[in-house]
This record gives structure tokens, C-alpha cells and sequence, in this order.
DNA sequence: TAAACAAATAAACAAAAAGTTTATTAAAAA
DNA sequence: TTTTTAATAAACTTTTTGTTTATTTGTTTA
């Protein structure tokens, strides 16, 4: 059999195309062209239009939540995870152009409101990772005791809200002060001993 | 009789619309919403879609045409006018995002054979304009003389290519190093005494 | 105030475009 | 060669979009 397209690389051009014109504008006709093939083989790798921009989104942000889950890896303690956790996040996502207009344009990625997120999974595992870093530190003795049920949850919203602020209204010194000052707050909430 | 709308807001809402999506992505839903009002209206204004694209895109070289005869017109002499204009037509390009977008977009606008050019009359005046300067340097004995007929044309021909070789590629330090000795070279070639 | 007039809308219509399905072709592997 | 399936091309369906028309709304003016 003829060997399947890397659906890797069917992502990639649709990541492409969607961010350059939406959702609505964007064609199967302009994909299938990016990928030099017909529209009909999209139906091969997505069951319809919909399915395809969610995966699309999907693996965009699959990325993006693996490169920071890599950069805290090699981090020696949960203080400097914590730390780098932040930070990362913000530069990969700073540095994916695409995945950031398809954040700017489309609220369901970032909801205001988790029922029915269609990325439910993906901020869940988010989550997980704050409460995994919250978990060490707290046995660590770095970290206050804070409630692991809720915390994680509170700090992925409040971080949430801060990227789609500084996106959505055009990225400024001013706003990235205030991302600042949140990180700090946050920090000194947590860190037994402020670093 | 409600007042009509100014012609002149159509067309920059167009503009917009137009550069934004393009000419066959952009909808007259998209431009009517710009302007608050429905796209059945907007056939008061113009008689199709193609026609709506067409004196939008005349309006906005029209606009640029009109602000480089402005700059031309105090000038003393016809070197400082030949200068200025060469000058100004790049920078106030420059300063058109929506105007520059269109233009790299569609190849008739400045068509590479002036065969059936959709806007032959304006530039016909670019091409009047300078011959009017030619003219004028001639007859005060600064410029050498030279055909009237052809060498406006030429050199209008190269400027037009030289815009566009800097904006389809992007605009970069050698594209501009290149336009400054084709401006040195027309000059040269022209002025008795080089300034 | 009422008649006249034009601008704007909303809805209808036609044509084009876009999403989806299917029959067929072609290319690779067994 | 046979089998398998990716890919295509074309058919089909639905939606969108360009265009027209009947109606409404708001102004002017007689």
C-alpha cells in the first residue's frame, strides 16, 4: 500500500492555513493545496472540517505543553520548576505564531467557562503538572501546605486569563508587568522561603 | 431624502476588508458589517463586487498619487521635484499597509504588460507628471533633453518593477541599497549637473 | 401635515463555492 | 500476480455569497 502522509505534517499545514485566514475562511481546498494534494484526502486523516481543526489545535497545543513538560524536567527542585514552568510557557507560546492567532481568534481553546471544553484533556494534564510540581515542593518542605484539589485549578485559570490578556489586547510592557507582578504573587504565596 | 453615505468611507471600509481577506475571500457581508449597514446597500455605491474592488483599489492609488503631486508642488526647481517624487512615492507607499498589501496581492494593479491595465488613466497621470517635470528641467536647461514620448514611460516602467521587486520580496537593507542607485542612475542619466 | 423621494433594509433568488461521499485509479507491499 | 490502500477525480449536497426586488424608514419640501 502507497505509504500514509505523516499526519504530523497534515497538522502543520492546517495549523498553517487555519491561522493564517480562521476557521470559516479557511478552505479545505487551500489545505489540501498547502499538502499538494485533493481536498477529498483530507477525509482520510478527519472526518469532516470540524474534526480536523480540532486535532489541529489539539496537536498545536500537545507541543506546546510538551516543550515546557520538558524544560521542567531537568529542574533540580520544585521551586525552579515552578519558576521555569511559568516562564517557558509564556516564551513557547510567544514563539508559535500560529498557535497564538488561533488563540487570539477562537474562545473555545482558552473558555471562560470549562463545561464542555473541547480540550478538556489537554488543560487537565496542565493542571496535573502544577499539582505534581505543588506535590513535590509540599513534600519537600519548600512549598505550604495548600489544598491539591483546588490550588492547581485556581493557578492554571489565573494563568490562562493573563496569556489571552496579553495577547488578545496587543502585547505591551505594561501588560507584561502585570504578568510579572501575578508570578511573584503567586510565588510568595507558595514558596516557603521567597527566592 | 436620508443623506447619503460619503463614497469616501465605502471605500475605506472596503480597503480594509479587501487587504485584509483578499479579493475572493473578503464578502460584501464582511464589508456592509464594517460599515454598519447591509450588502444590499452596497449596490448603491457600485454595480457588482468587481466593480466595488475596482474604484476602491482607484481611490486609494488615487490618494497616493495625489499626496506625491502635493509634495512635488512646493518644490523649486524640477531636480529637487524629480527627487522628491522618487522619494515620496516610496515612502508614502510605506506608510499604506492596507494600499502595499493589495498591491503585492494583484498583479493587475501594476500589470507587466499595460495591455487592458484596469487603471491605465491613473497611471497615465504618474507618467504625465513626470514628463511634466522633464519638461520643466528641460526648458530651464538643468536636464539634458531627452524624448518626451518614451523616456517618461521608461522611466516609470522601472520604478513600478523596482516597487514591486521591494515589496513581493520582503522589503529588506539590499532591496533598498538597489532602489537608491537606480534613483542615482535615472539620475545621472537626466541632470546636467549631478547633485 | 402630507406628499414625495431617496436610502436602507430584509427577504427572495440564482449562482458559485465549499463540504462530503463515492467510484475509480495507481502505487506499493506481500 | 494479487492484495491492499492511498490518492484522485468527479458526483453530490449543502452552504455561502453575489445580486435583485419589494418594502420600510427617515428626510425634505410643498
Amino acid at each position: 500500500m502507497k505509504p500514509r502522509e505523516d499526519i504530523t505534517t497534515i497538522y502543520e499545514a492546517a495549523l498553517g492555513v487555519f491561522a493564517e485566514y480562521g476557521f470559516k475562511k479557511a478552505t479545505l481546498d487551500d489545505i489540501a493545496a498547502e499538502l499538494g494534494m485533493t481536498k477529498g484526502n483530507l477525509y482520510r486523516y478527519a472526518k469532516n472540517k470540524k474534526d480536523l481543526y480540532r486535532n489541529t489545535v489539539r496537536h498545536a497545543m500537545l507541543r506546546w505543553q510538551g516543550r515546557v513538560r520538558d524544560a521542567i524536567e531537568r529542574e533540580p527542585d520544585a521551586e525552579r520548576q515552578f519558576h521555569v514552568m511559568c516562564r517557558k510557557a509564556v516564551a513557547y507560546l510567544a514563539e508559535d505564531d500560529a498557535l497564538r492567532r488561533l488563540l487570539v481568534r477562537d474562545p473555545d481553546i482558552f473558555p471562560m467557562f470549562p463545561a464542555n471544553d473541547p480540550y478538556a484533556d489537554i488543560n487537565a494534564n496542565s493542571v496535573a503538572m502544577i499539582r505534581s510540581i505543588l506535590e513535590r515542593g509540599i513534600a519537600e518542605q519548600r512549598f505550604r501546605t495548600v489544598d491539591l484539589e483546588t490550588v492547581p485549578e485556581i493557578i492554571f485559570s489565573v494563568y490562562k486569563m493573563f496569556i489571552i490578556r496579553m495577547y488578545i489586547k496587543s502585547r505591551d510592557r505594561a501588560q507584561e508587568e502585570m504578568f510579572n507582578q501575578m508570578v511573584a504573587l503567586i510565588t510568595q504565596g507558595l514558596f516557603k522561603t521567597v527566592s
